[in-house]
DNA sequence: TGGCTCATGTAATCTGTTACATGATTCT
DNA sequence: AGAATCATGTAACAGATTACATGAGCCA
């Protein structure tokens, strides 16, 4: 019985949409999720167990083309243990963010160092930018979305934060150059 | 001598800025690091002594009104090892929402539940806005702001990502709303 | 044949917080 | 007098990553 694992709660959160692999989510949180979680495998697999071993979820142990997957379901006593924390206010949105750390600290380096880190973050940022895009174009599409509404509110969330992190790497360059002259 | 320790880094940062000591810096972390960092007392006090022990800093104990304090100031190797840091792109930015993680599994419970969370959310962010908005004032009244440059780019990322969730706040618990009926 | 993806898992290690202990000074 | 702030520090524990181990199937 994870105490306040977050990582649980996540866990249960995912089989509550639908029963899946230890792998499974993993991948959802390289995508869906990557804009405001992550966790690795080594917190996935021994909180699933936890879970088993609390009663909030169930293991079916299946092959599929030789493979052996582990699928995971939610019960009941997990569905309780997952609303009860929904119910709950957030406590803390914990956000570090390097490039501004590294930008904070830029006047012992050079104006160009500061540029450039500035540039990593937008180009990664406008990376991930279209599957964002993309992802609500397909829940918009496909009304009465109740299903994947929320899916849709996290993402134009990412999508409209994204865009003001673009605009204020072309302001932050545009300062950083005018100092220069 | 940390190997990776991120801390260490943040640490050395504003050591360069001046000597300071581990109460100072967590008051900075809680006010003008606030956006994108954070530290608690049980690691910034062992990390200062490694960073003692290491040579990237040397302590000064002295007495101020009968209380004691442990002033800490760069070296010149800390200085390098923070200038090497510097100079290295960002790894990763670790953004962890719980709002958003919470939002996201909503449909398990009502929609009442999700615009809390969005509301509690909005509330947050509306009372730190104004900090961020008077920091750049502060700024802008005092070029050539050189040294506090680094500051105000990190200040008007804050207040540009604070006004976008906001806006976003609007939207959702509209959208959100539109659907009941 | 070789490399990638599917799939599960663990051990070592790191990093970090929480809660506590201590005690002086300053504010109300 | 009592509360808050200044100031430093540690021990216990929680939480998480990294790197490794293992092995099958799929694609080129």
């Amino acid at each position: 019985m994870p105490n306040e694992n977050k990582n649980a709660y996540l866990i249960l959160g995912l089989l509550s949409h639908n029963p899946i692999t230890g792998y499974e989510i993993k991948k959802v949180l390289n995508t869906t999720l990557k804009l405001f979680w992550n966790a690795s495998y080594g917190s996935i697999y021994p909180t699933l167990s936890t879970l088993e071993k609390s009663g909030f979820a169930v293991s079916d142990k299946t092959e599929e083309n030789g493979r052996e997957k582990i699928i995971y379901s939610i019960t009941e006593s997990g569905r309780e243990y997952l609303k009860e924390w929904l119910q709950t206010p957030a406590v803390k949105d914990e956000l570090k963010y390097e490039t501004l750390l590294k930008l904070f600290f830029c006047s012992d380096v050079s104006e160009e160092e500061a540029i450039e880190h500035i540039e990593r973050f937008e180009e990664k940022i406008s990376a991930e930018l279209p599957y964002l895009e993309k992802s609500i174009e397909i829940c918009k599409a496909q009304p009465p979305f109740d299903k994947h509404k929320y899916f849709m509110l996290t993402a134009m969330f990412g999508k409209e934060v994204y865009e003001t992190y673009l605009k204020w790497c072309e302001e932050a360059k545009k300062i950083l150059r005018e100092g220069k002259d």
